[in-house]
DNA sequence: GTTCACGATCTTGTATACAATATTGAGCCC
DNA sequence: GGGCTCAATATTGTATACAAGATCGTGAAC
């Protein structure tokens, strides 16, 4: 992270290191984000926070209350439950393609991926662990060759990271290694059928770790979440 | 469309409009949105312009050029297929969902906007009828009642009415009003899997009315466009 | 006539100023 | 102590000013 007199943030990249941020569950749901504060934060003026705030809440990450401020987004249990399905409508074809299409330097890339989760997860960083889990699934989108698609899920592994710091009970590591483990053998053995259906059970096994009774969100400073 | 110096237009309302003028035609792909002419148009501020803009961006209908402005987006024929290829994925649940779903005030709903469609191609007013016949589509999703997926679907048909203009072949009035008819006739049986194999078929007529070898763009006046 | 360079002007990117709205704390009353 | 009111302050919404970059027209050279 670049320290603010650098001066090299835009409204998209001040966008993405927000998104990380919540991806890892540094910025918890609920969280209010502040215009002067990111403006500050990022060495910055409010024009360009209001455009990355903006372009946060096209991708539901923020939720923009008007005359009172932008907040970390909180996923209803409806809305919760509409993610997953959705997930369980694209996420199994981007598998099966992605199965189709594989190629020895993208499986290398996915292992390094598995690999650097575990790092990250032995160094008792979760919350990095928790992204790389979650781009262990836009890699496979990104392999499957269908942007539309891929931007779709995208936009609902981003959602899910709000929703799992809201309502997941497990206490295991977020996606089972093993599952990820058993979807590599899939591509490597180019078997979309079988890429197809173990991600179509390792999303049902997600959804069932989520308790969609519970709700917990704790707001913290900003300067604290980005470390900053 | 309120005159412009009813100073009624926010960013959001803004973006709805062009989205609307691009949606009948109106706005073809590639014409280029000035920041300045938009505001004098609406009678507001660039600040309002440009957030309009950015949203329509995030929506894929205009495309930002950093230094050289807004234009109506030009899909691809690569763009084209993969649009289609997700509203495949989609919308045959989304039908079977609202058929399931169906209740009779829905269905009177869906009527009314046949009629309102065809009473607009008899006026002439295609565009306006390419417009309620992407509504139809957004209807249904509505009906299916899951927002997630309903946003992705309503995101889709707009970019199909860009694709609509560089690709259509089709001599005929863009959907088959027997396909939205035999749709109908699925969603007052309440029949799940009919209304799914209706939707995908006509999903792939729609798809096989496109000449995906052939780009066409006209730029006019944004004023003239917009009517204003 | 064609091409290139340069300057003027236009347009977009961003910061700042001003307007509008919400929040908070102090004081007063019951 | 609790509730209400009001003013000060903070924050968001929007317009405007300034900076940066692109475009276009003109004049000179070949």
């Amino acid at each position: 992270m670049t320290p603010s007199d650098t001066k090299t943030w835009t409204s998209e990249t001040v966008a993405g290191d927000l998104e990380r941020a919540i991806h890892e569950h540094r910025l918890p749901p609920g969280t209010k984000l502040g215009e002067d504060e990111l403006g500050e934060a990022y060495g910055i003026s409010r024009t360009l926070v209001r455009a990355a705030l903006q372009a946060l809440s096209y991708r539901r990450l923020v939720e923009l209350k008007r005359n009172r401020g932008a907040f970390v987004a909180q996923p209803t249990v409806a809305e919760a439950r509409e993610v997953f399905e959705a997930r369980a409508l694209l996420e199994p074809r981007t598998a099966r393609s992605a199965a189709e299409r594989m190629t020895p330097e993208a499986l290398a890339t996915l292992r390094d991926h598995i690999a650097a989760e575990h790092t990250a997860l032995h160094a008792g960083e979760t919350g990095h662990a928790l992204f790389l889990s979650g781009e262990f699934h836009i890699l496979i989108a990104q392999i499957a060759d269908q942007k539309t698609i891929e931007d779709f899920v995208s936009e609902l592994i981003s959602r899910s990271s709000l929703i799992i710091a809201l309502y997941w009970r497990r206490r295991a590591a977020l996606c089972e290694s093993q599952a990820h483990h058993a979807l590599i053998d899939a591509f490597e053995a180019r078997d979309g059928a079988l890429a197809e259906e173990l991600m179509k059970s390792h999303l049902l096994d997600l959804m069932a770790s989520l308790d969609l009774r519970n709700l917990v969100a704790r707001p913290q400073s900003l300067r604290e979440a980005l470390g900053r």
